[in-house]
RNA sequence: GCCCGGGUGGCGGAAUUGGUAGACGCAAGGGAUUUAAAAUCCCUCGGUCGCAAGGCUGUACCGGUUCGAGUCCGGUCCCGGGCACCA
C-alpha cells in the first residue's frame, strides 16, 4: 500500500487481522498484571454518534496503551438494550421492540468495527437476551428473600407521555429525564429496592474514591444528604396519637408554635374535624394536581389549611395548631414539620399569612429580635431565650443539650435522616426485564420459585400505544397458576428499571457465558473492580449511584468480594458544535460514518482525542478534522518517503553518531517520555499527540541523506513515532510497522522505552532575567556549575545594558533554568 | 441561596512543583509550485511604538505575598454545572 494515504483500504485490511487473529481476546492469567476498562456501554438508539465516537475513542486509547505496556487488557462491549424508544419504535413500526433493538445493535455493532476499538466480541452481551436477564431475576429474588427488594404503596412520579413510573433520580427538574414531560404524583403499589439500607455505607465510600473525580462525588453526597437531628413526638391533643417530627434545628423547638403536615400525610385526614373536612380535602386535591416542579419552585406560594386538631409542644406545653402545608414534603423526613415561624423562613411568611403566633427562642447578638416588627426569620446562632434551662446558652451547644435532654425525658431520640429515597424499579413497560413475582388472591404476592426461572418475556404482545402497558394484554403470560396454592393467580407485569440491567453488567462482562449463575467468582475476582471506567457526566447520580449500591448488594449475596465497582472514573465533556451540544433538533449532528467514510476512523478519533482534554467539552470543527487527516498524511508520506535511506540501515551505534544525529535521538526519547507520562499519569491525550506532531516536524526538517551515519538514529525515530501513535490512530500505525519491516503486527510490538540518558540535554538554555524581567538567554554545558553560569548571565550582552549603573544586591539561580539578577 | 468547576490570541487549546506566557492545531495574510485551481511546501501571525535592533504592555477586574505570579492569598465581576421550600 505504498503511495497514497487511502484510509478506506488500510482499515479494512487492519481490521480484518485484528477479527480473524482475535488478538483482543482477554484470558485470566494470574501471573499477568490485570487492567480491566470499561467505557459506559450504549443504548442501541439506531446509530452511534460522535459522544460515543469520544468516548470509545478515549477508551480504546488507554486498552491499546495498557496492552502495549504489558497489561493483561479486558476492554468488553455490550448493549443497555431495554428501554423505551425500542417500545415506541414498534408502535409507530407496527413491529416489535426486539426487532428494532437486534437490528440496531447489528448496525452500531458494525459501526464500533469500523472505528477498529480494541473490544473483546466474544464476551459481547446485550441485557433484553434472556441469557443476561434471567440472571438478574434470580438476583431480584435473592434481594426479595432478604427484603431488599419490597412492594409498596406510595406516591411515585408518574411520567405521562412514558406512562410508567420513574425513580426520583430521574426526575430531572420535575421532568422526565427521558423525555423532558412534566412529571406527576400518582399513588401506586410498586416495587422497590431498598437502597437507604446502604445510604451509610455509599456516603462513606465517597471518601475512599480518590480515582473519581470530585464533583461526582460530592453530587453523590448531595444526593445521598445525611443530615443529623432528633425526632420527636408531639402529642395529639385528645387522641393517643403523636405527630413524629425530624428537625436539625432542635435548638428551636421552644419556639415551635404550630405543626406542618404533608397534604400526602397519612394522619391528614384523620386530624381533620369534620367541619373542616371539605376545605381539607379541596386543599389536598388541588396540591396533588399541581406539578411537582411548579410546587418545589422558588416563588410559588406558601398555602395551607387548618386540619382543626391541635397537638401540644413536648417543652413548653402550649397548643399548637395543626396545618396541612403545600411546602411540606411528604418524601423528607417524616412528612411533618414543627413551625417555628421566628427561626425559618418559611415558616415565618405561613404564620404571618394564617396570623399566627410567634415566639422568639434565639436572641441575635446584633439587632434585638421583636416578634411585632420582624420581616424575616432569624436563622443565624444566637443566645438562646424563652427556652427554660437552656437559656442563656449559645444556640449551637443547645442543639446537642436539648437532644440529651429530650431523649433523657423520652420525648425524642438523637437520630440521622437521609434524603435518599428507596429505588423504585417498577415500570409498566413491555420493553424490560419482567419482575419474577405473581400476585395471587388466596397467599398475595409469591416469588416465582427459582426452579421456574426465567419469566420470559412473550414475544406476541401488541403494540399499539394504547391501553397502557402491553404485557398486561398478554393473557397466556399473565394468567398462572399460583406457585403455594396452585390456583388461579396473575403474573406481575411491571418490569424493571433499565437502570437495573447497567448496575451489574460489567460484573457479567467477566464470565458472560457462565451457566451455573450470573457469575463465576473466581474469574470475577480476577478482573474486579473496573480499573478504568469512561462515560458521562450525566450518568453522576444516576447509574453511577446504583452501580455501587447493586455491587454492595452483589457482594452481600456473596457473588464477589469487592466493596466498590470502579477504581477510576473518568467523566468526559459532551460534544459540542456551534455553541450547543449536538442534537437532531438544532440541524448540528457531524454524522460519523460520513466522517471515517471522507477521513477514516483514524482521523475521527485522532481529532476527538486532540481537539481538547477528555473532560472538558469538546468544540467540533470540521477544518480541523482535516488537519487531523492532513497530519496522518504527513506521517505516512515520511515514513514512504524515506524508506530507501533506512531500510537497511546499519544497527544503531551509539558512539558513531553526529551531533545531528544525537539531537534527533534526544528528541525521540524526550517525546517518549512524555508521550508515555502523558497516558500514564494525565490522560492528555492532546498533549500527547501535539508532543508527537512535534517530533515528526522534526523529522521533516531532518536531513539525513548527507549523513548515512543517522540513517539508524532515523529508523528509530520513526518506529518510535509509529508507536506511539499506535494506540491513537491503530490502523495507519499497523500499517505503517509493517512498512517498516516487522512481521509481527504494532499490538505486539510492546511500548517504546525511553532512556534517560538519551533524553538528557547537553547543553542547557537558561534564562537571565534582571529584575524579574526577561532580558536574555544564555547556553550553558550541563556540567556548568552555578557561578560559571552567573558569570555568563552578568557578562551576556543582552543583559549588561540593563544593569548599567545599578548595583548587582543578589542573584538567584534556578539550576539549569533560569538566572534572575536583582539590581538597583 | 449553598456547593463544585472555569475565565489565557481571531478560534480549540498548552504552560505538570511559583521560573521564557501562547506549545500543537485551526483560521487568516504573504510567497513558491501550477496555464489555472486543488493538493503540497516555505514565511508571518497577542496588542502597541519603531525602518530596524529592540522597547513597552498583556493570562476577567482590584489589591497582596515573592527576586519572580496565568499558577499562591484576599476581595469583586462574569460564565458553566450540581443541589435546593430538605424542616
Amino acid at each position: 500500500m505504498e503511495g497514497k494515504y487511502v484510509p478506506k483500504s488500510v482499515e479494512e485490511k487492519w481490521q480484518a487481522v485484528w477479527s480473524a487473529t482475535k488478538c483482543f481476546g482477554a484470558v485470566e492469567d494470574t501471573a499477568r498484571q490485570k487492567y480491566y476498562l470499561l467505557e459506559m456501554f450504549p443504548y442501541p438508539s439506531g446509530r452511534i454518534h460522535m459522544g460515543h465516537v469520544r468516548n470509545y475513542s478515549i477508551g480504546d486509547v488507554m486498552a491499546r496503551f495498557k496492552r502495549m505496556k504489558g497489561f493483561n487488557v479486558l476492554h468488553p462491549m455490550g448493549w443497555d438494550a431495554f428501554g423505551m424508544p425500542a417500545e415506541n419504535a414498534a408502535i409507530q413500526n407496527k413491529s416489535h421492540p426486539a426487532k428494532w433493538t437486534y437490528e440496531n445493535i447489528d448496525y452500531m455493532r458494525s459501526q464500533l468495527k469500523k472505528m477498529g476499538l480494541s473490544y473483546d466480541w466474544d464476551r459481547e452481551l446485550a441485557t433484553c437476551d434472556v441469557e443476561y436477564y434471567k440472571w438478574e431475576q434470580l438476583i431480584f429474588l435473592q434481594m426479595y428473600k432478604r427484603g431488599l427488594a419490597y412492594k409498596k404503596n406510595s406516591f411515585v412520579n408518574w411520567c405521562p407521555k412514558c406512562e410508567t413510573v420513574l425513580a426520583n433520580e430521574q426526575v430531572e427538574e420535575g421532568c422526565c429525564w427521558r423525555c423532558d414531560s412534566e412529571v406527576a404524583l400518582k399513588e401506586l403499589d410498586q416495587w422497590f429496592f431498598r437502597i437507604t439500607d446502604y445510604a451509610e455505607e455509599l456516603l462513606d465510600y465517597t471518601h475512599k474514591l480518590p480515582g473519581w473525580p470530585e464533583r461526582v462525588l460530592v453530587m453523590q453526597r448531595n444526593w445521598i444528604g445525611k443530615s443529623f437531628g432528633c425526632e420527636i413526638d408531639f402529642p395529639v391533643e385528645g387522641k393517643s396519637d403523636r405527630i413524629k417530627v425530624f428537625t436539625t434545628r432542635q435548638d428551636t423547638l421552644y419556639g415551635a408554635t404550630f405543626m406542618s403536615l404533608a397534604p400526602e400525610h397519612p394522619m391528614a385526614l384523620e386530624l381533620t374535624v369534620p367541619e373542616n373536612r371539605a376545605e381539607v380535602e379541596e386543599f389536598i386535591e388541588k396540591v396533588k394536581k399541581t406539578e411537582k416542579s411548579k410546587r418545589s419552585a422558588e416563588d410559588f406560594e406558601k398555602e395551607g389549611v387548618f386540619t382543626g386538631s391541635y397537638c401540644t409542644n413536648p417543652v413548653t406545653n402550649s397548643r399548637m395548631p395543626v396545618y396541612l402545608a403545600n411546602f411540606v414534603l411528604t418524601d423528607y423526613g417524616t412528612g411533618a414539620v414543627m413551625a417555628v415561624p421566628t427561626h425559618d423562613q418559611r415558616d415565618f411568611e405561613f404564620a404571618r399569612k394564617y396570623s399566627l403566633p410567634l415566639q422568639v427562642v434565639i436572641q441575635s447578638e446584633g439587632e434585638k429580635l421583636d416578634p411585632a416588627t420582624m420581616e424575616a426569620a432569624f436563622t443565624g446562632e444566637g443566645i438562646m431565650v424563652n427556652s427554660g434551662l437552656f437559656d442563656g446558652m449559645r444556640s449551637g451547644d443547645a442543639k446537642e443539650k436539648i437532644a440529651d435532654f429530650l431523649e433523657k425525658k423520652g420525648l425524642g431520640k438523637k437520630t440521622v435522616n437521609f434524603r435518599l429515597r428507596d429505588w423504585g424499579i417498577s415500570r409498566q413497560r413491555y420493553w424490560g426485564n419482567p419482575i419474577p413475582m405473581i400476585n395471587c388472591d388466596l397467599c398475595g404476592v409469591v416469588p416465582v420459585p427459582e426452579k421456574d426461572l426465567p419469566v420470559v418475556l412473550p414475544k406476541d404482545a401488541r403494540f399499539t400505544g394504547e391501553g397502557g402497558n402491553p404485557l398486561a394484554m398478554v393473557d397466556d403470560f399473565v394468567n398462572v397458576a399460583c406457585p403455594q396454592c396452585g390456583e388461579l393467580a396473575r403474573r406481575e407485569t411491571d418490569t424493571m428499571d433499565t437502570f437495573v440491567q447497567s448496575s451489574w453488567y460489567f460484573l457479567r462482562y467477566c464470565s458472560p457465558d457462565f451457566a451455573a449463575g450470573p457469575i463465576d467468582k473466581a474469574r470475577a475476582e480476577y478482573w474486579m473492580s473496573v480499573d478504568q471506567y469512561i462515560g458521562g457526566i450525566e450518568h453522576a447520580v444516576l447509574h453511577l449511584l446504583y452501580a455501587r449500591f447493586f455491587t454492595k448488594v452483589m457482594r452481600d449475596l456473596g457473588y464477589c468480594a469487592i466493596d466498590e465497582p470502579f477504581t477510576n472514573l473518568l467523566t468526559q465533556g459532551m460534544v459540542i458544535k456551534d455553541g450547543a451540544k449536538m442534537s437532531k433538533s438544532k440541524g448540528n449532528v457531524v454524522d460519523p460514518d460520513a466522517l471515517i467514510q471522507r477521513f477514516g476512523a483514524d482521523t475521527a478519533r485522532l481529532f476527538s482525542l486532540f481537539a481538547a482534554p477528555p473532560e472538558k467539552d469538546l468544540d467540533w470543527s470540521d477544518q480541523g478534522v482535516e488537519g487531523g487527516f492532513r497530519f496522518l498524511n504527513r506521517v505516512w508520506k515520511l515514513v514512504h518517503g524515506t524508506l530507501p535511506l533506512h531500510v537497511h540501515a546499519a544497527p544503531l551505534d551509539t558512539a558513531a553518531l553526529s551531533e545531528e544525529g544525537r539531537g534527533l535521538r534526544r528528541a525521540v526519547h524526550k517525546t517518549i517520555r512524555k508521550v508515555t507520562e502523558d497516558l500514564d499519569e494525565r490522560f492528555h491525550f492532546n498533549t500527547a499527540i501535539a508532543a508527537i506532531m512535534e517530533l515528526v516536524n522534526t523529522l521533516q526538517a531532518f536531513e539525513p541523506k548527507n549523513h548515512p551515519v543517522n540513517a539508524p538514529v532515523l529508523k528509530e525515530a520513526l518506529e518510535s513515532v509509529v508507536l506511539l501513535l499506535a494506540p491513537f490512530v491503530p490502523h495507519v500505525a499497523a500499517e505503517l510497522w509493517e512498512a517498516l519491516g516487522h512481521g509481527d503486527g504494532v499490538e505486539q510490538a510492546g511500548w517504546p522505552p525511553f532512556d534517560p540518558s538519551v533524553a538528557a540535554d547537553e547543553e542547557l538554555l537558561v534564562v537571565v532575567q534582571v529584575n524579574g524581567k526577561l532580558r536574555g538567554k544564555i547556553t550553558v554545558p550541563v556540567s556548568a556549575g552555578e557561578s560559571e553560569v552567573k558569570d555568563a548571565a552578568l557578562t551576556d550582552v543582552r543583559v549588561k545594558p540593563f544593569l548599567e549603573g545599578k548595583s548587582v544586591r543578589k542573584i538567584i539561580y534556578v539550576p539549569g533554568k533560569l538566572v534572575n539578577i536583582v539590581a538597583g
